[in-house]
DNA sequence: CGATATGTTGAATACGGTCAAAAAGTGTGG
DNA sequence: CCACACTTTTTGACCGTATTCAACATATCG
């Protein structure tokens, strides 16, 4: 009978969903799933307490407006933990897989039993959600205060050093499955500037995103243009 | 000899700085201070391991940009804990105070060292760092996806709800010591357009920002303006 | 009272949005 | 393998919101 952590620490994240990872694990309270491409994890307002460790995939954080639209707010990559709100409550946020999706799936009350006995859960969980403070911070500075230009390079070093993390990137080059109108959610802005801003980064010589590939040409000049600072990351 | 949360139960937030909660608290780790109005509590890329609860009074969470700009993150208001990264490592955004702000500083190592001891604790710190999240995501949303007017609707509404929250707002009416420059940072715009976005709420006679007091004429169609909902911050 | 910060207004500009349509890519079933 | 439907990407023309720059007014404070 292992604690969650150990069970944690023993299932390390990062590439493809292996199946011999996903065996029976309910005694630990950790049930592992995977999710087909453009699943709903969960959604905004449900009342379930379900908290989602990333294993492999990718998916989309995003909160929905009324109208009808939508801001993304984060993109989790493997590793990382969603869908902690104030321990209980409405959740603020949906997931959605645009991948195959392998996650850990456990329950925030079990998750609390487990709080007070297991010090390193305790710091994981809060080492994960001081993460994303971090990183909504980012975005927060790259949609208010950046053009459109210098917020789309941002964002592109930015998954080039979280995929690098977790092994998903090397060489200035990795695989992006996000379609521009979802960058657009991201970015806050409108599917068709962000084609046209891809376009300007790629005539720069500076970066392209094509089907589905993002490599990088220059990415000295990339940091320098977009002001990007690794530390909030790490 | 009391423990770090039972600390902080008996010492609520909100309303003035009193001085009789500010006597010898070093034997639980605590130590209350107060700051002048544009002091500066802490700065970005700061070292040092200071978390930050506050206890009145007004400051500024933000970012700055190596061009000088910055980038509001949150106003942390009485009650709120700040400062908490991945419990170790540089800061990514300074702090800080407008009006006078009394505060309870608090080491990280010795929060981390009354973390597995006291669920409590790790609850409250825990809990604070899942609201935080909230709320930059809907800053995300208001900056992201909505329009000037909206966002600065939004952003007042969030502050009434907040700071009724503590006392420090009633009948639509609340004290507010930001000034135009500031509410410009936090909404992702320019003062100028600020201005004249304030000016517009107050000739459709939805909400007034006058010499530091925000008083709302219609707070229903301000709700709906926005497409304000309160579920976020609870 | 003068100095500095904050608020207000106007005119010109630009960045990004909107609308529309076509091209290219992807997937499915016949 | 192709035909068809659908999604995604690309491009053009036009428009509007918010920025920029500049000047002036009003508060605030030593």
């Amino acid at each position: 009978m292992q604690t969650l952590s150990q069970f944690l620490a023993s299932h390390p994240v990062g590439g493809a969903p292996s199946t011999s990872d996903w065996g029976n694990n309910n005694h630990v309270g950790v049930v592992p799933k995977v999710y087909k491409p453009h699943s709903i994890l969960c959604r905004q307002d449900d009342e379930n307490d379900t908290i989602f460790i990333v294993k492999s995939g990718w998916c989309l954080l995003y909160r929905e407006l009324p109208d009808g639209e939508r801001q993304i707010l984060d993109t989790p990559l493997a590793g990382d933990t969603i869908g902690l709100r104030s321990m209980s409550g409405p959740r603020f946020a949906s997931l959605m897989s645009i991948t195959e999706v392998a996650v850990y799936e456990i329950s925030a009350r079990v998750l609390l039993e487990n709080f007070l006995a297991d010090g390193d859960l305790a710091r994981r969980i809060t080492r994960s959600l001081a993460r994303l403070n971090a990183i909504l911070a980012e975005h927060l500075v790259n949609i208010g205060r950046r053009n459109a230009i210098c917020r789309t390079a941002h964002f592109l070093l930015e998954l080039d050093e979280r995929l690098t993390d977790v092994g998903l990137s090397a060489h200035e080059e990795y695989d992006c499955p996000l379609t521009q109108n979802e960058l657009a959610d991201i970015l806050g802005m409108t599917p068709v500037h962000v084609n046209r801003t891809l376009r300007e980064l790629r005539k720069a010589d500076l970066v392209s995103f094509k089907s589905g590939h993002v490599k990088m040409f220059n990415r000295r000049n990339l940091v320098k243009l977009s002001g990007f600072e690794r530390e909030y990351l790490t």
